[in-house]
DNA sequence: CATGAATGAGCTTTCATTCAT
DNA sequence: CATGAATGAAAGCTCATTCAT
């Protein structure tokens, strides 16, 4: 894959480091062969970017972004609640399974080990809770204040699916297809655990079953 | 910390391994002050442990055992189907927060990056999620075979908020004890929605309600 | 010894490889007392070799170029046969004596010892037989085809000896220069017992004496 | 190959030394694999020998002792003294080759990179060189003292043939056993080119053929 | 914008050797 | 006679990074 000689090299970095990371992993992404795949020296890599951590921040940025416009463009054109729930969910998994490169640097890195992060950038990521929790807010008539650890649970739950499937711990000889869609059914489902009780038992969320 | 001088040498490296690598992640774990820490000389592991991947090994075999004298002794006594389940999620969550630098190890390193890895040992983490799945059985009515995928997606829901909650990525503001308990009655809800239907509508996992 | 500072670096660590190779032999050359010596890092080295025996290699490579150029010179402008033999030997000793760190690398180190070793390179070696074979031609009036044995024989007495002295086994109280002298004359009349018979017994070569 | 369990394990440990040896040559011999492969600890060697070097000691002992006994048997009963020449040379040119392990350490490893050697041993190789100076002295009716030089010269060409057939440089497209019996026999015709001179033209040890 | 040369710190691993038992 | 535990030194090699050009 040689380097495109007029293009833009930066991009072309960035495209070999993603690729490279999730293979390796970040701590053993190293910048000359990353440089040689790319068709270029280790010390151009310098001219990009700052430093390793500083490419990886870089793509960690671009994932946050690409993430966003996925669970937007999926999510935005659905009125109703529960299948904008639906939606939002599917897209989350597709992403984590499509772009497990970038799902990886975003969801599975250690900030304490990537030194001189900025925590900043990590405010990203809220913002894609947030769609989850006004999507949630639209199925169940609560705030989406109120809504922070629902979706944080639904979130997470999501999470370690694409986590277990990206790490390989998952059992190969179940359907991939069937896990995944049996996931999304289940995420809905208990979003709609939470909706606001019109009359009737209040549910899980604000009190357990005596 | 001065090696115990009468201790076990084996036992002191792998204490410290264990919480050095929750900080410093698989590759950035290195001998020289791991073996510093402890006391010894970096030749001196290699008496106890075949190489650096070996001594990972043997902290995951650890581990895995560890979580599974857990999750039998946190369901053992519980008679009740449900309170079975409830009990299960709950140790696991305990064991991922309390042990979080095993659970790291044996669930959130990549297999692929840690060489000469016996996947004869990854079998000792099947029997962990076949007490799920037999809890699911009672709960459920159903055959261990076909909760398979209903486990699965149980464990990898647990599974998430552990390693979000390890890699720092929750939001710090949440009540931590309330997201714990929420995510126990969740995992329960979704049990039991598993349940043979005696006459009824069909359970989600064979098909999603219309 | 301080580097060059303007000069080949990749020069300086061959040359200074070459003499820390006779004293100490390939396993016991370590690369960063040799960086030392030259004045530059370990690191460096692999700037100009892709490894150790990236390094020896290149040094084969010249010495194998220089016992050509050395054996050609010799023997170009000979034109009495036997003068050329005699010319070839004794440049060929010349050679082992003088270059003995040359020498020492390129028949006396065991290829089985160093790893990697592309064998295409030990066909330079025969470019130098080929030469000695092309003499006994014009000698002995046979074919070079037939003389690869007597070519081998011839050689490996020349070696014999030049191995001998460069480990110091040869008795100290005897004249070097009788030897040579001496191992220069025998392989010349050895040369000239092959000679093709024209009438008279037939050359040790094909049929020991009765 | 498990240790004699109530033999002797020095001697088990010379065996094993000297066939490592070959495979490894003399620096890359290591002491724990080779404790290991007779069935002891690297701690057991020292209990037989003072270090690694005084191990290579006693095998450069014993090795000189085998090869003169051999010279000897393989000449003791010959009368013909052009025979004994022959039977000594074709009896070297067989030890080098049968026991090549024997035969590097004694004569291919460079006394300087054998820390602490002590000189004193080598002498024990000047008994072998006698052994032909005296059938040298046989055939040419000339005295020891002034044989030196011609049987060193017919060693080394021995040696050199030895010396590159362990040292695989010798092309394998040559018939082995050819070669060999050439060399013997051109060895003898060098011998004998020492007699001498009842009335006839002078040998060329002493004034080379105009 | 890009490079080649260079560096210092670090890595995992192996070595010969010692010592208390 | 033999061992297991331990060590300090050193090995080859790779790392991220810098700097003059």
């Amino acid at each position: 894959m040689p380097r495109p000689s007029n293009g833009d090299l930066r991009r072309a970095i960035l495209d070999a480091a993603r690729s490279a990371l999730l293979e390796k992993g970040y701590t053993q992404l190293s910048l000359r062969p990353l440089a040689r795949s790319v068709g270029c020296t280790a010390t151009s890599i310098y001219l990009h970017f700052p430093n390793k951590d500083g490419l990886i921040h870089a793509l960690i940025d671009e994932g946050m972004d690409l993430l966003h416009e996925r669970l937007e463009a999926a999510s935005s054109g659905v009125g109703d609640p529960e299948a904008r729930v639906r939606a939002l969910t599917r897209a989350y998994l597709d992403f984590g399974i499509e772009q497990s490169e970038y799902y990886e640097i975003m969801f599975m890195l250690h900030p304490e080990r990537m030194e001189r992060y900025p925590a900043e950038k990590y405010r990203k990521a809220r913002r894609n809770l947030d769609l989850f929790a006004e999507a949630l807010a639209g199925l169940t008539g609560r705030s989406v204040a109120e809504l922070q650890l629902p979706a944080t649970i639904i979130w997470s739950s999501l999470h370690g699916l694409v986590a277990l499937l990206i790490a390989r711990r998952i059992d190969i000889r179940l359907n991939r297809d069937a896990l995944l869609d049996e996931a999304v059914e289940q995420a809905v489902r208990l979003a709609a655990g939470w909706r606001k009780p019109a009359a009737g038992p209040p549910p899980a969320a604000t009190r357990p079953a005596p």
